[in-house]
DNA sequence: CTGTTAGCGCCTTCAA
DNA sequence: TTGAAGGCGCTAACAG
């Protein structure tokens, strides 16, 4: 059970430790290619690994960058770990990711594991409101945030990365707009965050360009409760259950725009409920685009958050600090499917 | 930027460094309550840390599991790698996590990766069909594999668990049964794993069993490329087009076991297209309850894999060796919701 | 080009 | 109840 370890290997290949240490981190133009091989070759036979925990010990870095993330339950942040990972792999990193469950002492407990993993940073996907701690954990290692916005009250050393939300519903309104709607609602939980107060700054001010109707409706309430406690079904029930109201709104809306996919899904099978086929009575569209919204009935007509550059950009800061702005905005991407049409 | 050493908090706390390990260690009984509370304070004022690398380089063990899946961007690995951290926790114990792909070299990879780190096994929703390599792996540490079958071919030391496949299955023909049903379709890809034969065998069985037509579609052409080559769209568009062979099966089956939920819901939408009503024209049942089973239209039914208890008992074999048994099979549990009714 | 050496931070006897 | 000392496996000078 015991692993081999560096003098092991140099026994068998005869040479010193000290030339493969050489070996392992690439010195190769330190010794002559048969000292190679043949360190090559005891290797593969003690089917040797260097051990992590010495080599950290002695560099003082480990290769690893902490993530932090709700629930990998939920798809969307299932992606991004998918994403985070793939973007680390390219800086030979590890990931280790925690489950926070927007649970504040959660998040603060495992933010304190990673430190002692002597991981090289954080990225977060589930930043609470209070950022004060957040910014603390800056003195530590870098820290960089999916999705909230920097503002006054968060320090300057977070670095933020974001989809450019107002123009998630600028866009959405535009698209709409095109295929002629002139009344439009936009869905959301109450805007507490400043990414929700930013859609609906994007939602207004598309709406007083194209000068035509829009709706607020705030969906804050359900009747269900959850089934996924983790899996934010919330957001799902939410929209389910806000179908009536949204039909029933001031302006007679045509089409909705969503906070987010889940809760797209949500109000087209509440809309279906009522009677509605989509998009021939009803056009909707979401923001994210998670897997399921191509699986969906119909498919929904979504804007897609680049989520791989914003992974590469969350890992490039982490393990190039200063090689990037501090706050970055990525560009939503319009995927027209079929949940979009012209108004009857 | 440098992190207290334990040094430190013994100055500043007026001890040895050992009291602190001991402290650390909760071996109180070796320490006055006044020495612990000095010691605490200390701690608490410098943000200490011990360093994970250093005390694992020493003892020779990493509180660490690993876990190898597909892809987290698959729904129903990033529940089941939720549910293993759940489960590792309980342990005091964390999960690094790698996504494979699929590809047996960067399962291979990753698999060398988490040896080095130490971790104390390995737990795999990713096994591939060469499990030589798997059994190789269990001279080097505990190996539990999910949802693989032991079989002559694979070692005796891989640890194994499993929802009962067959009895999927049958339960499934039970439900339809009831409901009335005379002739039903099992929808699948080629069945070349133990698993997916499992699940055949017990419908055969379950047909057999309650006298009536059963009917295998073996769905295996596309014509749309997968949206998104990691998240198992392929069961997706598979189910999609394989709707209408499924209508047109010799014994007209009036409803539909799919492999797993993902191709259910695709079945479902190539029906849908077809003109048909779900479940007034058919009904359709999945296997595994992912999220999106509930939040689609209709909400299917489906027999849910006992997700949290299969990890429960992943963590447990690796972390207690010899406390369970080698192999296991977890009974699945009949989710009715509104996609089977009976039939016309 | 290769060998020797001194720790990285912590844990654990052992002695005081 | 506490302190001193050795070493876990590896890396990076530095000396040969």
């Amino acid at each position: 059970m015991s692993e081999p370890k560096i003098q092991d290997v140099a026994r068998l290949a005869g040479v010193s430790p000290s030339s493969i240490s050489n070996f392992l981190n690439n010195r190769m133009e330190q010794m002559r290619p048969d000292t190679q091989r043949k360190i090559q070759q005891a290797i593969e036979q003690l089917g040797y690994r260097p051990n992590n925990a010495a080599r950290q010990l002695k560099t003082g870095v480990a290769k690893m960058v902490g993530l932090l993330v709700p629930s990998l339950a939920n798809q969307f942040f299932g992606s991004l770990a998918c994403a985070v990972e793939t973007a680390a792999a390219r800086h030979q990193c590890h990931v280790m990711t925690f489950s926070t469950f927007r649970d504040p002492d959660r998040e603060r407990a495992v933010m304190a594991d990673l430190l002692a993993y002597g991981v090289q940073g954080i990225i977060t996907g589930s930043a609470l409101n209070d950022t004060d701690h957040l910014a603390a954990m800056t003195s530590r290692c870098p820290v960089v945030a999916f999705d909230i916005k920097r503002s006054e009250d968060n320090h300057e050393r977070i670095m933020t990365i974001s989809v450019d939300n107002a123009a998630a519903t600028a866009m959405a309104v535009e698209h709409l707009v095109a295929l002629g709607h002139r009344s439009i609602a936009l869905v959301s939980p109450p805007p507490y965050t400043l990414n929700r107060q930013d859609r609906l700054k994007g939602f207004q001010q598309a709406i007083a360009q194209a000068g035509i109707a829009g709706e607020l409706v705030i969906a804050d309430a359900t009747d269900t409760p959850p089934s996924d406690p983790h899996g934010d079904t919330q957001l799902f029930e939410l929209g389910r259950s806000a179908a009536a109201r949204i039909l029933a709104a001031p302006g007679k809306p045509t089409a909705a725009i969503a906070i987010n996919d889940m809760m797209a899904i949500g109000i087209g099978v509440g809309l279906k409920q009522l009677g509605l086929r989509i998009p021939d009575d009803f056009s909707l569209i979401g923001i994210d685009d998670i897997f399921f919204s191509a699986a969906h009935d119909p498919p929904l007509t979504t804007l897609r958050q680049p989520i791989q550059a914003m992974a590469d950009a969350a890992v490039q800061r982490i393990l190039a600090p200063g090689a990037g702005q501090v706050a970055e905005l990525f560009p939503p991407e319009l995927i027209v499917r079929a949940s979009t049409a012209a108004p009857k």
